[in-house]
DNA sequence: TGTACATCAGTGAACGCGCGTTCACTGATGTAC
DNA sequence: TGTACATCAGTGAACGCGCGTTCACTGATGTAC
């Protein structure tokens, strides 16, 4: 093997975060195979070498996407912070570096294939994380809840993006108060269930 | 004038819908103009007699949908049957029929000029038709509760449409408890306040 | 240690295709007489 | 009432362009001797 052996690893990993950074900054139409390798300082005949097609490249992004993403907010100890992360001014600006759901979700939502079991997989494994975060009430009510924050966490930043401005950043502050509020009335009720 | 004056408007409308329809089911990169002008009965070169370029469209297209949305929730006259009209099954099935910013929120999120102001107005008019129906709590909490309800309608439809399958159904359900539960607490919060 | 070699990551020109847009035209219509 | 005409909504071929993908190649590397 004429090459170290990571190095193709390594260059796999940098037109990855490449792709993952530029679709979820300009969507995944908008974002061409010649540009993603041009951001990974690569001319765009050498992708083939690494990816099957644009196709294969969404799907592996996103997966990517998602790992960092758990990495991100799987830092949290309680729902509350987690939700105040999640709906953030920094979160906002930047979704580039943010959630895909956030950034990509209508779009994903109508993609097909490995790109779509690819996306339900990732919205899954969000859910998982937010049901741990979620521990007095009985188990409809954590799953209830992990759904409802999780769609409120969504929701908000897609609104808040579209509004932009200062309309977005209220609505952003609107949207976490509303869900901070919904969230510590869960252990009060649980105690009276 | 050769034709009878109402004709043109007419066609207009027809492609209108026609575009609204197409972009909500499979998104705006993905539905050409000659598409949007075949689903209409027409030809494709006739497009340019009757709008600008396809930003206009969808910019006008956007706006058309707005305006049939809020025909269809501003029907109900409490926030939990709008909010269960909007997160049923019925909507989930039928994005070209729904909520535009459900359907293309990210996308648009992203849009510059005309399309985002459009999409901006759209957001801020959905929130108006949903104050109105929260009329007990004061000023802040009415804005807060239209915020949180507006991001976990929306966030909820978008994550139910990309699980799918019985998996997006059993989503769907929980947002929608977790809503009425959020929003069942606002009466009785104001009389406290 | 030094050199010839095989490997294969990355290059860059080329391809067919569908897109948004343009434009010369066609033909159905209401109006003038 | 009937006919010639002007209007303009709609047609369909054509355009330049950027896309995803292919492929013959180049040249940096580790290995063999």
């Amino acid at each position: 093997m004429p090459w170290p052996k990571a190095h193709k690893k390594e260059t796999r990993e940098r037109v990855l975060d490449a792709a993952a950074a530029a679709f979820r900054e300009r969507g995944i139409d908008d974002v061409s195979v010649g540009e993603v390798m041009d951001r990974a300082g690569l001319t765009h005949g050498g992708f083939y070498a690494h990816f099957k097609s644009k196709d294969e490249l969404v799907a592996e992004a996103l997966a990517h996407v998602s790992t960092r993403t758990g990495e991100w907010l799987g830092e949290t100890r309680d729902l509350k912070t987690h939700a105040d992360k999640y709906l953030s001014p920094m979160h906002l600006a930047h979704p580039e570096k943010g959630c895909a759901i956030a950034a990509l979700g209508t779009e994903l939502a109508r993609s097909t294939g490995r790109v779509h079991r690819t996306f339900a997989v990732n919205i899954q494994t969000r859910l998982e994380l937010l049901r741990e975060l979620i521990r007095k009430p009985s188990r409809q009510k954590r799953e209830r809840a992990a759904a409802g924050a999780l769609a409120c966490m969504v929701g908000g930043m897609i609104i808040a993006r579209g509004l932009g401005g200062t309309e977005g950043d209220k609505f952003l502050a609107e949207s976490r108060a509303f869900l901070g509020d919904a969230l510590s009335e869960l252990p009060e009720r649980s105690s009276a269930d």
